[in-house]
RNA sequence: CGGGGUGUAGCGUAGUCCGGUUAUCGCGCAUGGUUUGGGACCAUGAGGUCGCAGGUUCGAAUCCUGCCACCCCGACCA
């Protein structure tokens, strides 16, 4: 495995690109803009969308699937929508290629014109507005609540894998509710779920908060999200969920009829997460060695290499490591065996290492005849000789000590790069060092604008649940009632 | 989409300014042997449209034109 990249230290961005590429979890396909997940990457992918799954059918909702294409008239049907995604939109113009009269490969057939050209979904709020038009007569038709995986596209100017691809995997929550208090519920009911996988399955600690006017999903009143902070001291959204309002309903005509024989629009939420995540998770852990990955999304969390100078040695090494490999995976952990010959212990052990596997067990002649291992943890790189005596337990709970102290470790970087400002001085130089910086701001678009123009950073959220707190407004001196999170962000 | 940079074997590179036999080196790969508690060693070998397409020239990795891809910085965004 290639030791030839830069440190956190040196250049973060390349540090992020060559270990995405290197730990092999993606790489640039050949069509610009957008990424093959690679088997190991998808792996961790597959492993969090089962996680949200379950939780997202233990909140009442089912998936369901609509289409990629999505006709351009919808677009325009709501009008904050439509300037939100207009800029980045793939557009299907005709259906059919023919060979080139020069012999030369395909053209397209201009003959072919479709005479709606369809967009390529940036997300699915109108397609799936217009199909619950269908849906939805009375009140006892309500809630809808369904969710989708799917890939969308936007084209994006500068990608980053995984961070921001033209397209790209996710899962869109949409729901349809009759009083807008249930739809507000049902947003933040989201946004808990989200907040509680990435801090308890990716072991990422998150702000909730509400977006600013500005940084608000194109078609939405509110916009709330999670934000986490990655080791560079940059902001990455990692989540968020929205109150629609009855902004879709009215602009696809989505009309029901209360117990009180009223017809009212429908209330209506949207909510997503992306692969994005899978930036984060690179981003919040990994070290200059590689990956670290929590053991709740590590493929292989338990490898066992074995160290022998024959074959003999090996067979007896075998029948231990096949003992615990059964007996860890009665205990639901995903294990490997690397009984390969093909490769020296040492390669194995940097191989690993680099892929983040959390806990790695050595078994060789001297742990033979102690009736030992050597477990080491990736995340501290401690190594202890265990006895053989309730080896499967004692994995299990480092297993679980691991994903703790990533939470831990996520949360002190988090809080010591967490400052407070309470001048526009003091805020520009705690900016400067990166982080997050709490301070007062007035609430109006222009004072985030000029901040943003003069510092680069951002408005991440209003915290919720933070404690309210008077104060003036950094930039504009305007009375404010709460800080707001500022910082620099992906 | 603007500014800058890079593109030579799977990866990293020398050579490019100043054109000249068979394109350099390391890693990796294959085969054989010795090895195996932190990226082993020796020997032999395979692997190249020098990003692509034109052009200049007796001759192009090298000079010229156009294009493509990727990276960094900006604008835009999850």
């Amino acid at each position: 495995m290639a030791k030839d990249f830069p440190t956190r230290a040196e250049n973060y961005a390349q540090w992020y690109q060559d270990l995405v590429i290197k730990a092999d979890l993606a790489e640039n396909s050949a069509v610009r803009g957008c990424m093959v997940i690679k088997p190991y990457g998808y792996a961790i992918w597959e492993k969090m969308q089962a996680v949200l799954d379950r939780k997202f059918k233990e909140t009442g909702h089912s998936n369901a699937y609509f289409p990629l294409f999505i006709p351009k008239s919808f677009f325009s049907k709501e009008a904050s929508h439509v300037e939100g995604f207009a800029k980045e939109c793939a557009i299907v113009t005709h259906y059919r290629l023919k060979n080139a009269e020069d012999g030369n490969g395909v053209v397209v057939d201009p003959e072919a014109k479709l005479e709606e050209e369809l967009i390529i979904r940036p997300t699915s709020e109108t397609i799936i507005w217009n199909t619950y038009r269908g849906w939805i007569q009375s009140y006892r038709d309500l809630p809808i609540l369904v969710n989708q995986w799917a890939n969308v596209v936007r084209w994006e100017m500068r990608t980053r894998l995984f961070l921001r691809t033209a397209e790209f995997l996710w899962q869109e929550g949409h729901t349809a509710h009759a009083t807008k208090e249930e739809a507000i519920e049902e947003t933040k009911r989201m946004l808990d779920v989200y907040a509680d996988f990435v801090e308890n399955t990716m072991a990422v600690p998150v702000y909730k908060g509400v977006k600013t006017a500005n940084e608000r999903f194109a078609g939405a009143l509110d916009t709330y999200c999670i934000e986490a902070m990655m080791q560079d001291g940059k902001a990455l959204q990692a989540g968020t969920s929205h109150f629609l309002g009855q902004n879709f309903a009215k602009a696809f005509d989505v009309k029901f009829t209360g117990k009180d024989g009223k017809q009212d629009f429908v209330w209506a939420t949207s909510w997503g997460v992306s692969t994005r995540l899978m930036g984060a998770l690179v981003m919040a852990h990994s070290d200059d060695d590689g990956l670290v990955l929590p053991p709740k999304l590590a493929p292989i969390q338990v490898v066992i290499v074995p160290i022998h100078k024959n074959d003999e040695q090996l067979a007896a090494i075998t029948v231990v490591a096949n003992k615990i490999v059964d007996e860890l995976k009665k205990l639901g952990i995903s294990v490997k065996y690397d009984d390969r010959d093909t490769h020296k212990p040492g390669w194995k052990f940097s191989e690993y290492e680099f892929k983040g596997v959390p806990v790695r067990v050595a078994i060789g002649p001297r742990d033979l005849e102690n009736g030992t291992v050597e477990v080491a943890r990736r995340d501290t790189k401690e190594k202890s000789v265990m006895q053989l005596t309730d080896l499967t337990l004692k994995i299990s709970h480092l297993l679980d000590h691991i994903q703790d102290n990533l939470y831990k470790k996520a949360l002190t970087f988090r809080e010591e790069n967490t400052h407070h400002a309470d001048s526009y001085d003091e805020f520009k130089k705690k900016i400067e060092q990166g982080g997050f910086v709490m301070a007062h701001w007035d609430g109006t678009t222009e004072t985030e604008l000029k901040i943003k123009e003069e510092t680069k950073a951002t408005i991440r959220c209003i915290p919720l649940n933070a404690k309210k707190e008077k104060g003036k407004c950094i930039f504009s001196g305007n009375d404010s009632e709460q800080r707001v999170i500022f910082a620099q962000a992906y």
